[in-house]
DNA sequence: TAGATTGTTAATCGATTAACAATC
DNA sequence: TAGATTGTTAATCGATTAACAATC
């Protein structure tokens, strides 16, 4: 299925969008769909979309358009939404609490192993199936259950650290909400950093130009 | 101070990130640095900031560098991270809570006036100097105090419909925590999606590479 | 002055859009 | 077959990088 070998950034990062749409269309029951018309959902140009379905081989159909089954699961197989990798959190706060209850790591091809904290009246509790256990046990689990990812919902003060020791034990893949910017890119640890503070920047920027006009 | 009048996506999304790094820089006591030292730090090219700040007008000194103070100084003016603007939080989960918590509005260019929810064991509570309103009072608020973005918080079913009535009652930005994409630009009000979906299967997709290796 | 480093123009690179032949 | 729509190549556009004169 995997054509090209080097997709861009800009091209993955269209990806879950593209199969956030059509799985919704999906589960309206809809069974095919054309470029044009999923570019107009989407706001991009036809071109572009069938650019960016032709990294990964042919999804489509000339005269037709594309199969949206086909595409769903052509996007679930490309993303590895579908390979049961696992996940530990670090740090159950209200944003790590917010993530245990509500995000489906599920859907987004994580199952969600445990959660780790050093606070003693969290430590043993249990929400959505998920256990807090003492982060002084983390390494020795990580050792032994091999998690692919972690999320670093801890104060940004402990992250670098913390992050570092990860890796050593062996953890593929950072999903890093403590504001601080990790790059462990060189140890080949792919990391995404979810950046609060620059996204509201971003939007204060915005809306202080619409003032302007 | 502002010189060019259509600087791109690109440019803005880089701002904040530059502000992180050279405001702790300021806090750490540096007073200069070069283009090419903050390159380093930022794993950029020195060309590529200068081609950044030059959008701006000038910030350096040939010889020299550029003046950190000034340099920060020059973008909390550009992003407007000192006008103080307003801001109201809908949805009182535990990602409102986290939010009202532990996230800085006031160091990001706006004060949190005030909470919504429709959960009565949350109304009336307070935390962090929020107090948390009755959601059936948020529009007549809204009308009366005009903050300039709301934070949406809320489950993602509600978010379109909500939205279009905030911006009818005159809300300038949305901060969209909701997972629904929400694009209001036509409208004028930029809009910032949070897509934590989006992101960790980005990073799935990451992974997934390198195990291929 | 000599060395350093910016501001800015030109060159390169990559991503998006347009066009159209292939084909269902 | 005729109409539609893909897959793919070529053209355009924009963003990044390189180069270097200006100047502190």
């Amino acid at each position: 299925m995997e054509k090209k070998q080097n997709v861009s950034r800009a091209v993955i990062q269209r990806l879950p969008r593209y199969y956030r749409h059509l799985s919704s269309l999906r589960a309206k029951g809809e069974t095919r769909i054309s470029s044009r018309k999923l570019a107009e959902m989407l706001g991009l140009t036809a071109s572009q979309i069938r650019q960016d379905f032709n990294c990964f081989g042919g999804f489509g159909q000339q005269g037709y358009g594309y199969s949206i089954e086909k595409l769903c699961e052509g996007l679930e197989d490309i993303l590895g939404l579908k390979r049961a990798h696992t996940a530990v959190l670090i740090g159950v706060g209200n944003l790590g609490r917010a993530l245990i209850k509500n995000f489906s790591f599920e859907s987004n091809g994580f199952k969600l192993l445990c959660a780790f904290d050093s606070d003693r009246m969290v430590i043993g509790s249990g929400m959505n199936g998920v256990t807090v256990r003492d982060v002084s046990e983390l390494y020795a689990y990580v050792d032994q259950h091999k998690p692919d990812i972690a999320v670093l919902t801890v104060p940004h003060a402990i992250a670098p650290a913390l992050a570092r020791k990860l890796v050593e034990h062996g953890v593929r893949g950072l999903w890093n909400f403590t504001g601080e910017d990790l790059h462990l890119e060189n140890l080949g640890v792919p990391v995404e950093n979810v950046h609060f503070s620059d996204n509201l920047m971003t939007l204060c920027y915005q809306v202080n130009q619409t003032e302007e006009k």
